[in-house]
DNA sequence: TCGCTCTACC
């Protein structure tokens, strides 16, 4: 049972300093408790919000000693700004602020970071509200760059951080896979920002970990967390508890589950419960997993479950051998949701149930229960849509598969890169090599962008059924968009050497030498020359390779020649010397040439005083650009930004 | 009245 708001809201205050005070542990304590309706959340937050008008917020979320910061009498032109507080959130800024919102919630990104960008030097500033806004939606579409690309903008600008923007920032490094640079700026948040980390600080990088098999540091940021007096988080324990489970560390589970109970008394969110109890199951502590089932939805539960801690508890059940157990909770649930007052389902709910339907071999069920969504409300989004492709695919029931993917076109649901490397890896196991490089290209139309992992399995699947010609098409595309490597043109050169496509082969290695990004190395040199021997035509390799080592030669003399020139015309000694370098040095040349740029960029920034100096990110945005959220190990293609 | 980050599953 819910406590009802007056109880709860009057039991907080007698826990906790005078409301103009809050307390970091008021605030703490809201975020524990969550609420039983969004509404009534929503609620909440306003009137935190009105409470933090009255008085900068700032103070109050400076959890630890805030002496250690004083007010400097005579300020350093180079310390960090504070940010502002929500009370400039008025009149004119205000009015730009909805309209830059009502601009995102059109989809239209790149228009409302463009009015942010021409605001900045306006008469109306945008409020870091606004700035975090629109990076909040450029994060949740995953365009990484344009996000650091506006931060930097807004940073050189002077419009001061808050800690939402660093929490916006953490989480793009950790959904680039990029953890070891979130840390690095939290760590740079610690130190130099006028402000503390805030408990989603930790949840994004407790989260970002875990997610990239870090559990043992996700660990010691919770340890962290604790040192720094803030209050333990259900969240940021379900994350670890999430993390030891996909470990196989059962042990670790319940030990964080105990510490978590030891922490806070009674557990009144439901939220662990589900991983607890796969913790007892890896154990095959059969009985106590279901001890702590009846402890979570049992008649006298005191225990809140809202749709997501329901979800993990099905999840649990579906996949140790209790689904039938899961279908009567999920009935239930189904039963209990009662909106706007409980929702106890979301879309969640029906892909655990579809994914449970689907490992019992109860395929009409599952696309049922699936189908049942819209009942509640809930529609699918494309995450819901994968899953049930891939269960298809799968099952062999491809034009189901197929079915779906249409289905996502009527809904104005966009399929992704994953949804299409599954149709297409489904279609080559089916001999349907034609449709496979259809949903290839389809992709590459509607925009996205495969990864090295698609391409290889197209290129892969192309050759495997002899068509080479089409191969080499997509080869050659990927040269052009993706960073290709020796093992690429390995597997090209092996193919074509088998498909007896001589010349094509002759010609690939004549573009590899004219392009220069990737070395004929020795190894790949003898795969080449492997091949072309079975033509009796090695020889055309050879003549290949010296003509390119002519033309670098001629191309040195050419330049040494003007260098002499230059020399002459300035007489300076100096110069002619830069000029000698050799074309196998340029490469290299150019990678230093690059570093140094940013370096001197960054710590131009630092120089200026910038807000945040030593907080921009503007170093690590190349990465960030070249990062694949996907490219690391699952085929789901990136979004690599222009 | 509304207005910013995180909360299951590829």
């Amino acid at each position: 049972m819910a406590l009802s708001k007056p109880t709860f809201l009057s039991h907080l205050k007698t826990l906790t300093k005078p409301p103009h005070h809050p307390s970091p542990s008021f605030f703490l304590s809201c975020r524990l408790l969550s609420f039983a309706t969004p509404e009534e959340a929503a609620a909440e937050r306003r009137r935190r919000k009105r409470r933090l008008r009255i008085e900068p917020p700032l103070n109050s979320l400076r959890h630890t000693q805030p002496q250690q910061r004083p007010i400097n009498p005579n300020p350093n032109p180079n310390a960090p700004k504070l940010p502002e507080s929500v009370s400039v959130l008025t009149g004119n800024r205000l009015t730009l602020h909805n309209k830059i919102l009502t601009l995102i919630r059109q989809n239209d990104l790149d228009e409302a970071a463009l009015l942010t960008r021409h605001s900045i030097y306006s008469n109306c500033r945008p409020t870091i509200f606004t700035c975090n806004a629109v990076m909040a939606a450029l994060l949740r579409q995953s365009r990484y760059s344009d996000l650091l690309s506006l931060h930097r903008f807004i940073n050189q600008a002077g419009v001061a951080a808050n800690v939402v923007t660093h929490n916006l920032l953490i989480n793009a490094y950790c959904d680039c896979r990029k953890t070891d640079t979130a840390l690095e700026h939290y760590k740079q948040l610690i130190n130099d920002a006028p402000f503390n980390p805030s408990p989603t600080t930790y949840r994004i990088l407790v989260k970002g970990l875990v997610d990239n098999n870090k559990v043992d540091r996700a660990v010691e940021l919770k340890d962290e967390m604790l040192e720094k007096g803030l209050a333990p988080d259900t969240v940021v324990y379900n994350y670890l508890m999430l993390g030891l489970v996909k470990k196989s560390d059962p042990d670790g589970v319940l030990a964080l589950y105990e510490e978590l109970r030891e922490k806070l008394g009674f557990l009144l969110d439901g939220m662990v419960f589900g991983n607890l109890m796969k913790g007892y199951f890896l154990k095959g502590m059969e009985k106590e997993a279901m001890d702590c089932y009846e402890e979570a939805v049992g008649e006298n539960s005191k225990v809140r479950m809202a749709a997501v801690a329901y979800n993990s508890v099905l999840d649990a059940l579906s996949k140790n051998g209790k689904f039938e157990e899961a279908i009567r909770l999920f009935d239930r649930m189904m039963v209990e949701h009662n909106p706007p007052r409980r929702l106890t389902v979301n879309l969640g709910s029906f892909n655990v149930m579809a994914d449970g339907f689907f490992a019992q071999g109860r395929f009409e069920e599952a696309i049922e229960v699936f189908k049942k969504m819209g009942e509640k409300r809930c529609s699918p989004d494309s995450l819901s849509f994968n899953n049930m492709i891939e269960q298809l695919c799968g099952a062999g029931m491809v034009a189901e598969a197929e079915g779906l993917y249409r289905e996502m076109g009527e809904q104005g649901i966009k399929p992704d890169e994953f949804t299409y490397v599954l149709l297409m890896d489904s279609c080559f196991a089916q001999n349907r090599a034609d449709d496979a490089s259809g949903y290839f290209r389809k992709m590459v139309e509607s925009g996205l962008r495969p990864n090295a992992v698609a391409f290889n399995k197209v290129i892969d699947g192309l050759i495997k059924v002899g068509n080479i010609d089409e191969a080499m098409v997509f080869f050659g595309q990927m040269v052009e968009k993706l960073k290709v490597d020796s093992a690429n043109y390995e597997m090209m050169f092996k193919a074509l050497g088998e498909a007896g496509k001589l010349d094509e082969l002759l010609k690939l290695v004549g573009d590899m030498l004219k392009e220069e990004s990737v070395g004929l190395s020795s190894e790949l040199q003898e795969v080449a020359a492997d091949a072309l021997r079975k033509g009796g035509r090695e020889e055309e390799l050879m003549k290949l390779l010296e003509e390119k080592e002519r033309e670098k030669a001629e191309a040195a003399a050419a330049k040494e020649a003007e260098a002499a020139e230059a020399a002459n015309a300035s007489s300076t000694v100096a110069e002619s010397e830069s000029i000698n370098f050799s074309a196998e040095g340029i490469l290299a040349e150019e990678t230093i040439g690059t570093e140094a740029a940013d370096d001197g960029e960054s710590s131009e920034t630092a120089d200026s005083g910038e807000v945040g100096g030593g907080l921009d990110p503007a170093d690590a945005t190349e990465e960030v650009e070249g990062a694949n959220k996907a490219d690391a190990d699952d085929e789901s293609g990136g979004r690599k930004e222009v």
